[in-house]
DNA sequence: TCGTTACAAAACATTGTGTTAGATATTATT
DNA sequence: AATAATATCTAACACAATGTTTTGTAACGA
């Protein structure tokens, strides 16, 4: 890929994001951007078709590898999920979160985070609600699947947004615990 | 009140929620809320300053007593709250919110749902979360107390919208069983 | 009935979106 | 090093939506 592309790339993700921390997704325009980024306005959209796409693109690269790493990671030495694999999985992946991606924590504390989540509960979903329900219908609770699986999701959420809004104060391991907890599972 | 004000405010607001049953609140124009409520474009201004005002009114209207009754009805009676008063106070409030606000329901099954739950989730954290940790203390679990009331929160709107989604199929002491059970308490 | 007030219609300035044209600079190719 | 390809920049453009203003009219309350 040509250098220059990359660069401009760079720049308007890199300018997106830094406004994306300032205020709302809605209020920011793409006259900010490019100002920011130090790019004109046709090379803009020669990049991203619309504000929309920009923000689905973003948010694509950013979340791509954060599940899908974790669990690859983890699931290599045993596919049979227990209790304790289950802590280890999720206490690696807030680890993951917390280390390398810090631009996905504080595009998620932003003020558009509502329009993020989608993002990452789609991602969560795929990965894990399987691998978590399995782990519930064990104990066989008499509430239905789908619904448990979206409480599993929802509170994962839940407690990756209270985190950061702690500031990561609290460990990766005692996070998992928490959530596990409050799951019912520990 | 002037019976003219009255009667515009009606149209802009049914106009206004009738658009977002249809489609992203962004996406909504002050030139089709004023087409649709048959209006003057000075008209809808005279009465609302941004279309950003416009839905924190509306919300506000919505949700102002939805939890107030619902608590106001139950609370009469007993001031103490134990497991079965719960269910039956989440119970009533379900039965309050299907029955006497469709809107509500509808609204927050739209594409713009990700605005209201901000709202909703004020309200429903002023009423319920402590009386619902309160409930969760005697249970000594343990994690933080703050990050156990925004579970009961998280988990309360994750509930009415998976509610929303099954399309109102449950019956509210069901639903009430369900939202208790993932919580623990049941 | 009379003063007040809400409304409609239309024009208006302003801002943001997305497109297009031609000129310039950077890149990969030979 | 010369060339062809292409990413970029400036600038202007049409378009849509926002929010304001003006003027005339109709409905309201007293």
């Amino acid at each position: 890929m040509d250098r220059r592309q990359m660069k401009t790339r760079e720049a308007i993700f890199d300018a997106f994001s830094a406004l994306l921390s300032q205020k709302n997704y809605n209020k920011i325009t793409v006259g900010e951007i490019i100002d920011l980024a130090n790019i004109g306005r046709s090379t803009f959209y020669a990049h991203f078709e619309t504000k929309d796409h920009l923000l689905q693109e973003l948010c694509r690269t950013l979340f791509e590898h954060v599940f899908s790493d974790a669990l690859d990671h983890e699931l290599t030495h045993d596919f049979s999920l227990s209790n304790s694999n289950a802590h280890d999985l999720i206490a690696h992946t807030f680890y993951h979160l917390r280390e390398d991606h810090q631009n996905i924590l504080r595009i998620l504390n932003c003020e558009s985070s509502g329009t993020f989540l989608n993002f990452f509960k789609e991602d969560f979903t795929q990965h894990f609600s399987p691998l978590l329900s399995q782990l519930f219908l064990e104990k066989t609770i008499a509430v239905p699947k789908d619904f448990l699986m979206e409480h599993v999701n929802a509170t994962f959420i839940h407690t990756v947004l209270w985190w950061i809004r702690e500031d990561l104060k609290t460990s990766p391991e005692t996070l998992a615990d928490y959530y596990l907890k409050v799951l019912g599972i520990a």
